[in-house]
DNA sequence: CCAATAAAGAACCAAATAGTTCAATATTTC
DNA sequence: GAAATATTGAACTATTTGGTTCTTTATTGG
């Protein structure tokens, strides 16, 4: 039956997710991403069309592997849901630092078009989300209206772990925050 | 006395800045730079010392020329500087979106030390005339602590930017957030 | 062993990159 | 016109870029 493969479509975007993450699309080299997934460039190009292909993979991946935290999700609904997702939302684990997501809108301008998709269908299904964990909350202020101002805070939050800033620092400014919403 | 220079300091600076507003560092090529400020190649180098110095003039350039629009300066203090601030604050005027020192912010990675250097000074900068503005009207709550807040949900506004939406959904979220801030 | 498949690596390509140097040319003041 | 300065354009490195193709070498199932 032949030679099996021995790297996955899955292991090589694990792999590659966080140079993308790190460097953006524009300083990401082919040499970069071979030395980091391990694969050859022609065994790249058998699994991938080209650069933009893999990085919209990427993109891809992470956003579902996000999902999967159900930070969102989880019952009962609330505030306590909206904090926990500003909180451990941008991930901080060494290279990769804020939200591969929101990093990403820098570039629109040279990434391909279905980034752009990507991207922003997840933004509305973040801000659905936001929206029903609000609501069960009751408060004066539309949910819909609150939920676009968080994904504002939270796109900010993400940006500004660029920032050499203390941990304690941004739970601190998130938890004023949440004192403010839970006062609409 | 000799020729006289027909291009000053000030108009490459000027010409040069929307793009690396646009496309960033990695992504923008000397020859762009010749294109847009129509100065050869040898006349930049004469002036600058290199690409990076070019982009770290240019981005010192356009946090004086925000600076000087007194945006938060304006007497009386209050939220209405704020309110000012946040919906005249990040550009949108033909090419160039968003605040170019936020757009920086994803590009530190690749970009020379000083540059971190001149956004995080201008953003210390910023959060203090933030919380004075914020101190005429007396919350309760820590003015420092509300300007960071306010600081966080700019930067978000500014990369949100770069998707193409329209302003009077922005115009309108940031009132909600006022409306959110005028009751701490 | 054989057929089938996969991977590695090398050898390319054309284009663009940042960066440097230098001679030619232009424009000013005196 | 002469001296001083500014600007231009060309020539030139050396490196990197994304992308392609082909041969060689593994590795599997039957």
């Amino acid at each position: 039956m032949g030679r099996p493969k021995n790297f996955s479509r899955e292991e090589v975007l694990e792999k590659a997710m966080p140079v993308f993450w790190k460097h953006g699309f524009a300083d990401t080299s082919l040499q970069d991403l071979e030395r980091a997934t391990g694969v050859n460039k022609s065994g790249l190009y058998t699994e991938f069309r080209d650069k933009e292909d893999l990085f919209v993979a990427c993109l891809r991946h992470y956003l579902e592997s996000q999902g999967k935290r159900g930070l969102l999700t989880t019952e009962p609904l609330g505030w306590k849901n909206v904090e926990t997702f500003l909180k451990n939302g941008p991930l901080n684990k060494g290279e990769q630092q804020g939200c591969f997501s929101v990093n990403s809108m820098r570039e629109f301008a040279i990434l391909p078009d279905e980034a752009y998709g990507v991207v922003t269908e997840n933004r509305a299904l973040l801000q659905r989300l936001l929206a029903t964990n609000i609501e069960a909350e009751r408060p004066r202020m539309a949910p819909s209206a609150i939920a676009e101002i968080v994904l504002s805070f939270f796109s900010g939050l993400c940006i500004e772990r660029n920032l050499k800033s203390g941990k304690t620092s941004s739970t601190r400014k998130i938890e004023n925050f949440m004192t403010a919403l839970r006062s609409l």
